[in-house]
DNA sequence: GACACTTGTTTGGTATGTCAAACATAAAAA
DNA sequence: TTTTTATGTTTGACATACCAAACAAGTGTC
C-alpha cells in the first residue's frame, strides 16, 4: 500500500548515481582522480551544480577529495558505481538480446533504472543472463524460437502494453 | 553520451503517475470519479500537495475537474494510467515467475520502474512473457531448469550484482 | 440559526537539482 | 611580471514535491 513511496526512499538518486559515475569515468584516465570541471563536461552540467552536488555527495560518504579540490570515489562509492554499473550492464544485455529491444532502447530504459534495481533483482538477473549464454542447448533454443514466435504472435501487431493487464490473468491461470 | 538526461526527461514523473494510479483507484468505486481528499488519503500525502500537484496534472491534460472540484482521469490519462499499471504488472510477474525474486521486492522494484519503461521495452516484455506461459513445453522446461541452474550455480553464493560486468564480456563472446 | 466537521486552497518552509552570473583564486601564457 | 585563462564556489533564480498550518467555503447536526 505503501509501496510507492520507496522510491523517494531510494539509496541513490539518478543524478546521485551519474555523479559517481562520471568521477569513475574520468578517474580511469587519472588515478581515481576527477576534478570538479571535469565531472561538469562529463555530465554536461555547469560546474556550479557539480559543486553544490559534491557536497551533499561528501556529506554521505560517496566520495572524498583533498586539499587542491581533487575528487575521487569512497570505497563505499566505489561500491555503488560498480554495482549500478553492472545492473545497467546485465539489463541493458536482457533487454537488447533476449528481449530484442533496438539497442539505443535499451540504453535509455538501463540507464532509467539502474540505480533502481534491487540487490537481489540485479543478481537474480545476473544468474538467468548466465544461465541463458551456459551452454545450455535448451536455453539456445528457446532463444531462438521466441524470435520465431515473436514475430509470428498473434497479438503482435495489436499488441501495447496495456493488454499487459489481461495478460497477467492469463499467467496467473497458467500457474506461473 | 547525453543518454542520462533521458530521466529526467520522462513524460510521466513517479509522483505524477502515482497520482494517476490513485485517481483509477478511487474512480473505480464512484464512476470514475475521485475527490481531492480521497487522492490524498490513497497516496497518504496532505490535501494540500494533491491540490497543488493536481493543477500541474490538469495544465498538461491528464486530468480534468468539474465545478464541484470533482477529479477525473482524460482519455489520454486513462491511457498512461492502464499503461503504467500494465507495466508494473508485466515486470512484476517477470521477476517473481520468472527470476524467483520474493514478492516484496518484485512489489518494490517494480513499483520503482514501472513508469520509467518504454512502450517497445514493455511490449517486448509481454511477449517474452506471453511465449513462456504459450504452452509451448520448451519454455516450462526451460523455466524448471532455471531453477535448478540457480540452485546449482557455482557463482551462487559468492554472485553479487558487480559481477555482472565481467558477466557482459562472458555474454559478448556467447555472440548473444 | 449557530456550532462543529469536512473539504479544498493558499502560504511559508524544506529538500533536491538544475541554470546563469558574479566572484576569488590558481595556473598558464605573454 | 603582468595578463589571460581555467577552475571552484557562491548567489539568486526556477521547477518539482513534499509538509504544517492557516483559511475559506460548504455540510451536517443540534
Amino acid at each position: 500500500m505503501e509501496t510507492w513511496k520507496e522510491f523517494e526512499a531510494n539509496e541513490l538518486t539518478h543524478s546521485a548515481a551519474h555523479h559517481l559515475l562520471a568521477i569513475y569515468e574520468v578517474g580511469l584516465e587519472y588515478g581515481g582522480w576527477a576534478r570538479v570541471s571535469d565531472i561538469a563536461r562529463e555530465l554536461n552540467i555547469t560546474r556550479g551544480s557539480v559543486s553544490i552536488n559534491l557536497r551533499a555527495l561528501k556529506k554521505r560518504g560517496w566520495v572524498e577529495t583533498d586539499e587542491h579540490h581533487m575528487v575521487k570515489l569512497s570505497p563505499k562509492g566505489q561500491k555503488a558505481a560498480q554495482a549500478v554499473m553492472a545492473k545497467k550492464a546485465v539489463v541493458k544485455t536482457f533487454l537488447s538480446s533476449v528481449l530484442n529491444v533496438p539497442e539505443l532502447q535499451a540504453e535509455i530504459d538501463s540507464c532509467k533504472v539502474e540505480h533502481l534495481i534491487s540487490q537481489p533483482t540485479g543478481e537474480q538477473l545476473v544468474h538467468f543472463m548466465r544461465f541463458l549464454v551456459s551452454g545450455d542447448p535448451l536455453a539456445k533454443q528457446v532463444l531462438a524460437r521466441f524470435k520465431n514466435f515473436h514475430d509470428q504472435c498473434p497479438e503482435s501487431k495489436t499488441c501495447e502494453v496495456c493488454h499487459g493487464h489481461c495478460l497477467i490473468e492469463e499467467l496467473q491461470h497458467a500457474g506461473l
